[in-house]
DNA sequence: CCAATTTATGATTACTAAGTCATATTAATA
DNA sequence: TATTAATATGACTTAGTAATCATAAATTGG
């Protein structure tokens, strides 16, 4: 699954749907990402404005990574098919 | 061009070879963002542990946008002969 | 080379994220 | 529905970013 982020809360939205999509509670991720519970949740539910090295502990920890494009016209939908 | 960030310092090597391939100074980035030319600096030479806001004003200005995903295997230079 | 432009650095201030602890709210399940 | 688990929220402290101004250092073009 591709995550198209335009907006800083589109990227609390991914990292809560890629912790659930491996069925980690928000204290687990919090062990294994070095980020605190507390911390997640704000930075899920949109109200933090991270700090990129905390969001990259969390990328690290749900093995995920981030491409930088160029703005396409091809939906985030469409990309996944590429994938 | 597409670039890979897996660490904080990729972001900003992003930014700076995105704002030079558009042939802007830090200046100009500076005042198409309402981000200043110090911070931008900054950024791009991985001396800041920067907010997401902040990044997120760089992309918009540089008509870029984010993916999350899963850590792939194929590197960046082969992903780009897909796009 | 020199001058002008661009980028980096240093200091100060204001603001805010993250850590920390406590607890309230919500969700899941026995 | 009672109990437990998960998530959200609140307060406080610490630390570090971004704005801001000044200027040094580096780069570029003539």
């Amino acid at each position: 699954m591709q995550h198209l982020a335009r907006l800083p809360k589109d990227v609390g939205h991914a990292i809560r749907e890629e912790r659930k999509a491996k069925k980690l509670t928000q204290k687990q991720l919090a062990s294994l990402s070095g980020v605190w519970q507390e911390t997640i949740s704000k930075i899920e539910t949109g109200a933090a404005n991270a700090k990129l090295e905390t969001l990259f502990d969390l990328f690290a920890a749900l093995d995920l990574e981030i491409t930088i494009c160029k703005r396409s016209k091809i939906s985030a939908a469409e990309l996944e098919d590429i994938f």
